[in-house]
RNA sequence: CGGGGUGUAGCUCAGCUUGGUAGAGCGCUUGCUUCGGGAGCAAGAGGUCGCAGGUUCGAAUCCUGUCACCCCGACCA
């Protein structure tokens, strides 16, 4: 491609708009523009982008076993009525209605269609199982679309869906797409982790998430590199701590903590660690009344372990400061287990708090050398809380880790929950209907774009990942005007590096060298060959690494192997 | 949805407090000079000051409404 035929503008400024840096070299680098809150247009470069992504995934669910199709974007009611997902998937759901104010949707997710597909073109176990996947523009109306196309409400994914007689059939290929995502990343060359995850709203068993490590990533993720474990910390399990709760020894008192209503303060004011002290969170439980859950100071609730109590409400629902006020007689910041007549689920590690601080049920009090058994009664015990750096691993091999991690892909095993309640069968061996069983598998294509510069980026702009670059190489043509022999050996080269079946970007504008510099660093092409009376003098053209910033001379006669020989490289950028 | 903030040239912003008819830098056009890391000089083009209403002789500026965009918030017990 010739820059002087592509209308290409960088910033220099970043926009107000972007906050992230993906974001803002996005924007920079005139690879997207915003449209409206969560909504962008690819522009020629950054399209370049998404299609070597796409082609990536596409050739490696084709070589997994997985058919693509192409399904409707816009949706109509009745299928989603039919899961009761009309109704129940919310705010998320953009609905729209046609001239005959009929209902329909645009897609977020598409479990109803692909369910309705095989429902109407599968009737025997001979024909299972079967993947299909598409890539395909999703629509979620966001409470909060953010940080470009990480959060966007409209996005690209490469959604699948595998239909199977049994679980064990699903079990084979959960596996094969695991095998073909991490395979996807690695093409990418991204460094990325494959964690246990909540399956959350999607519903069904087991799931798996594929994060892409970065700083700035939203997920927190927990891993022990010993025993390889590792799980969103949604899901990782928080063990109970070893051995026996301590004895009491001190003797309960209250305390006057005036407008001491955080752990922070009152751990501050009584000069005594956060983890020696109790927090109770009231949640509305299922029976209409409330339930007290205790954790450690330093311990933040796990909401997803929480709202998988039975005796908690669905969803999981804080009960209001009145509501506190009324049922305990103290405000919220001063509730404690002394006394408290509500049933109290406290956390392994509160659970085996001695001699501890928690509220003192009334306005301005606390309570110090609390014991469970002797001053409250034992709690119920649960795992509620979110582990944290140091924890044991689940895994048995020693300490976690926390890392930043980027949702890009998603694995699921959903078992009968669509198909069942749109009565997807198959007739089996006997002739008898079977309702199939399912699995779905997303990646993010969009937000990979996003998260490959999150993770690769410098000062001076984005650093691709080789296999997502716009282009292999960019060439820069300095003062083409100046010289007709620059230009015809720009030319020479840059036709005999396509011939050789590269992607060439040639910079032929009639710009500043500075220019055509600063530009080709912040579009971040891993491989930079600059061409310019100079180095034309010694029949050499420069050659520059993006990543490493390595330069090097080159015979003009060696550029083709030259560049097949960096292209070949391993190194993924 | 609640709270906060911002809407002025393609981009980043000033001007608003104290009303008097719109500016800077970058970008864009033309010319000259430059020419190996986002050039210099000169001359230009480009704005219903988000929109609507009100106050006023006069509104970017004050008031009301509205729309859009951005940020924070479901860890407080």
């Amino acid at each position: 491609m010739r820059l002087s035929q592509l209308p290409w503008t960088t910033l220099k400024e970043t926009p107000a708009e972007a906050e992230v840096i993906s974001h803002q070299l996005l924007l920079r680098a005139g690879l997207i523009r915003r449209l409206t809150s969560g909504i962008f247009t690819w522009l020629p470069l950054g399209l370049r982008v998404l299609r070597r992504v796409e082609q990536v995934v596409r050739e490696e669910m084709d070589r997994a076993g997985a058919l693509e199709v192409l399904m409707p974007a816009v949706q109509p009611a009745e299928l989603w009525q039919e899961t009761g997902r009309w109704d129940r998937y919310g705010d998320l759901l953009l609905r729209i209605r046609d001239r005959q104010e009929r209902d329909y949707c645009f897609g977020p997710t598409h479990e109803e269609i692909i369910t309705d597909l095989a429902r109407r073109e599968l009737r025997s176990y001979r024909q299972l199982p079967v993947n299909y996947y598409q890539i395909q523009t999703k629509f979620r109306d966001e409470i909060r679309p953010r940080f470009g196309l990480m959060r966007a409400r409209e996005f690209i994914m490469k959604d699948a869906y595998s239909f199977h007689m049994d679980q064990a059939s699903l079990e084979v290929t959960y596996q094969a797409m695991a095998q073909a995502y991490a395979r996807i990343f690695t093409r990418l060359g991204l460094r990325f982790r494959t964690v246990e995850a909540d399956s959350g709203e999607i519903g069904g068993s087991r799931s798996q998430e594929f994060h892409v490590l970065a700083d700035s990533g939203e997920d927190a993720i927990a891993f022990c590199d010993a025993d390889r474990f590792a799980a969103n910390v949604e899901a990782a399990p928080a063990l109970p701590p070893p051995g026996a709760r301590p004895a009491p020894g001190a003797p309960l008192q209250a305390v006057a903590t005036p407008q001491m209503r955080s752990i922070e303060e009152v751990s501050a004011f009584l000069k005594v660690p956060a983890t020696r002290c109790l927090k109770l969170l009231l949640v509305e439980g299922s029976d209409g009344g409330i339930v007290a859950l205790a954790l450690r100071g330093d311990h933040v609730l796990n909401t997803v372990k929480a709202g998988r109590l039975a005796q908690v409400a669905k969803p999981l629902t804080l009960a209001s400061p009145e509501r506190v006020l009324a049922l305990t007689g103290a405000p919220t910041g001063f509730i404690g287990p002394v006394g408290l007549r509500i049933a109290v689920i406290a956390d392994h590690a509160a659970a085996a708090l001695a001699d501890f601080v928690a509220g003192g049920n009334r306005e301005g009090f606390h309570q110090t050398g609390v014991n469970w058994g002797r001053d409250a009664a034992e709690p119920a015990t649960a795992d509620l809380r979110n582990v944290v750096a140091g924890d044991p691993s689940p895994g048995g091999g020693g300490p976690l880790a926390i890392a930043r991690g980027i949702e890009v892909g998603h694995i699921f095993q959903l078992g009968d929950k669509y198909s069942q309640a749109m009565k997807a069968v198959v007739l089996d061996q006997d002739g008898q209907e079977r309702v199939m069983t399912m699995g779905c598998y997303g990646i993010g294509v969009s937000r990979i774009v996003a998260a490959a510069i999150e993770q690769n980026h410098d000062e001076d702009g984005i650093v691709w990942p080789a296999p997502m670059s716009p282009f292999d190489v960019v060439l820069l043509v300095l003062n083409p005007k100046n010289s007709e022999a620059v230009t015809a050996t720009a030319e020479a080269i840059y036709l005999e590096l396509r011939q050789a079946g590269m992607e060439v970007l040639l910079d032929d504008r009639d710009a500043r060298p500075g220019v055509k510099f600063a530009e080709a660093d912040l579009l971040g092409v891993p491989h930079r060959l600059v061409l310019g009376e100079r180095s034309l003098k010694d029949a050499a053209i420069e050659y520059r690494h993006r990543r490493s910033g390595a330069e090097e001379k080159v015979a003009l006669g060696d550029v083709l192997e030259f560049l097949q020989q960096r292209l070949a490289g391993a190194a993924p950028g």
